[in-house]
DNA sequence: CAGGGCGAAT
DNA sequence: ATTCGCC
């Protein structure tokens, strides 16, 4: 066999990615914590979209019929979702949640249950931290501000499941650095996934690796509530084989993410030398033969340039074929995407059985046009104060918004530019009867009016204005007959948002950047610069950390080995009074610098910070 | 292939 | 400004 390239591997991050378990039945369940022990399902339309696990257990599964689901489990217990906004509401403050662990900001998030987290950063600071000599009694420090925030772990094992389940530290020298930055990682990932458990009623599975890709499949290895970390040797040579390349060649190729349904479709032909694999009317499913990753990979004559020359395409990016033969290759260098302030657009669909009179039209458009208006009172208004903001994550949609308004001045965050009509036009019925059935959408953007912006009018004063206003006319141009039309599906989006001035990197005491750092990383500024300079902001600062959410107890100081129930090494009492309250208490020590006292653990991170240097 | 989104490519 | 691909 010739010498294939391959890739090449740079494993120098560690990545966690989470995905909470059956989430919008996980939503209803913390709200009512009895549905947890019964068969429960979430249905939107006809269909079940998800289902607990008790329900798995009795024969449901995702995307059932509800009918379906009824036959086999009557005793079912069903709630109707098709009202979102509850679930974006949870993801927000579950994402909140996660991201005030991070210290890059590097925390991304894919549709509303799943959320990687970089924390390449935080393992390379504790790496440093470690005793060699005694790896087993170790603390995980989750604050450089704090030094007694984190928690105890066991750095000569792994928490959760490692990959290959027969994982044993061994192998090459240049792996074992490799292992423990992957334990710590996995340690980590451990902690914030019991935190989400135990503080916001939510479990996840996670999966730690060195790259988005991998992160995101191997957990799937142990699911519900597990975790996996993806170990060493990532790359083969001659005296082992890569963990990667074992793990991804036995998926099959369209589950790969990044490899979607037209890209697996042309891989799966390729292989299969010619036929088109599948019958074009096939209900769920289908059966689209399997194709392996390994098969592809070892299909003769793929390389980058063929690759290209396979799947580009109108609307595939180029170098596509690069990428996907690095994912091929379980190589994925795509970063974790840096929290943003504001959202990059706002939308808002629903779908119809029949929409083809103007009076329902209207119906729906300002249905529409009201959630669009009040979504955007959510996600791009904040408190005028201090120019931060506020996050609110009401349970009841713009219940709170409304309640609040008169209450503080707010101040557009961001204010979009462009209003988007989108439809989904169907297919009248052809002369057998049938209907071909047909998801292409078609668009109409114009100027978004300025008179959204308005604060004193309600949202649906102002979502019949933009309906006559806007949204009637890009309508015509969309569908210019005046009748005959039928949608199944209408999506209003605001997009081009241009952030408004005082958001920018120039203002520095209201940078909302700010919004997203956690306490501890405020609160550092505090130390290492000019302190007396950045007193006025003192109150801003106040105002980021209670403004962010309710979750601030993770950065108490009660923290502490508070999430763990083993080990966890009892140097406080857990009354809150750890602090300089004149007690001498042996079991601490002292900073030599200034004196302060504290568990030997934190002493070596404390003293950190009387270095000029971070 | 349900339903609702998002972001990147035209 | 619009469509495509993906979750």
């Amino acid at each position: 066999m010739e010498a294939r390239h391959t890739p090449p591997r740079k494993d120098g991050r560690v990545i966690i990615h989470f995905d909470y378990d059956c989430f919008y039945a996980a939503v209803f369940e913390a709200k009512n914590p009895s549905l947890k022990s019964l068969p429960f399902a979430v249905q939107q339309k006809q269909i079940i979209v998800t289902c607990n696990y008790e329900a798995r257990r009795r024969g449901l599964h995702k995307l059932q019929l509800v009918r379906d689901a009824k036959r086999i489990c009557p005793e079912v217990v069903i709630e109707l979702g098709e009202d979102i906004s509850r679930f974006r509401d949870a993801s927000k403050e579950l994402y909140s949640f996660i991201r005030a662990y991070s210290w890059s900001g590097k925390v991304e998030r894919l549709g509303f249950d799943e959320v990687w987290v970089d924390v390449t950063d935080m393992v390379s600071y504790n790496m440093e931290m470690l005793n060699q000599n005694s790896l087993a009694q170790s603390f995980f420090h989750i604050s450089r501000a704090d030094p007694l925030e984190g928690f105890a772990f066991d750095a000569s094992s792994i928490a959760g499941h490692p990959y290959p389940k027969d994982f044993v530290s061994a192998g090459r020298e240049q792996d074992s650095d490799l292992t423990l930055r992957l334990r710590l990682g996995s340690h980590l990932a451990q902690h914030i996934r019991h935190a989400l458990e135990q503080q916001k009623g939510y479990t996840s599975t996670v999966g730690i690796a060195t790259s988005k890709l991998l992160a995101k499949v191997v957990g799937n290895l142990n699911k519900p509530k597990g975790q996996t970390t993806v170990m060493p040797p990532l790359s083969a040579d001659e005296s082992a084989c890569s963990n990667v390349t074992a793990f991804i060649d036995g998926h099959e190729i369209g589950k790969v993410p990044g490899i979607g349904f037209k890209l697996a479709q042309k891989l799966r032909e390729h292989v299969l030398q010619r036929p088109a694999t599948f019958d074009p009317g096939l209900v769920y499913g289908g059966t689209k033969e399997a194709v392996t990753v390994a098969a592809v990979r070892h299909h003769a004559d793929i390389n980058p340039e063929t690759l290209e020359k396979l799947l580009s395409g109108p609307g595939s990016p180029h170098g596509i074929g690069y990428k996907i033969w690095c994912l091929l290759h379980g190589v994925d260098d795509s970063e974790v995407g840096q929290a943003k302030p504001v959202p990059s657009q706002i939308s808002i669909e629903d779908s119809y059985n029949r929409l083809d009179t103007l009076p329902e039209l209207l119906k729906v458009m300002n249905a529409l046009a009201k959630s669009l208006l009040t979504r955007m009172r959510i996600d791009l208004l904040a408190d005028d104060d201090n120019g931060f903001g506020e996050e609110h994550d009401s349970a009841n949609g713009g219940a709170t918004t409304q309640a609040s308004h008169a209450a503080t001045p707010k101040k557009w965050l961001a204010r979009p530019k462009t209003l988007r009509l989108t439809t989904r036009p169907r297919q009248p019925l052809q002369p057998d009867g049938t209907r071909v059935r047909s998801f292409k959408r078609i668009s109409h953007s114009g100027p978004l009016p300025t008179f959204v912006f308005g604060l004193s009018e309600s949202a649906e004063a102002l979502a019949e204005k933009l309906v006559s206003g806007a949204l009637l006319g890009m309508f015509r141009r969309l569908h210019p007959e005046k009748s005959g039309w039928n949608l199944s599906l209408v999506n209003l989006a605001v997009t081009n948002m241009a952030e408004t001035a005082g958001v920018g990197k120039t203002s520095r005491g209201r940078d909302i950047s700010n919004m997203f750092r956690k306490q501890e990383d405020v609160l550092r500024d505090f130390r290492v610069t000019d302190t007396s300079s950045l007193l006025p902001y003192e109150v801003d600062i106040t105002d980021v950390v209670s403004s962010d959410g309710e979750e601030r107890e993770v950065c108490g100081p009660l923290t502490v080995a508070s999430t763990t129930t083993t080990s966890a090494p009892d140097h406080h009492d857990g009354s809150g009074s750890w602090e300089e309250d004149g007690e001498t208490d042996e079991e601490n020590e002292r900073c030599g610098y200034c004196g302060a006292r504290m568990p030997g653990f934190a002493l070596a991170a404390h003293q950190r910070f009387h270095s000029p240097f971070q």
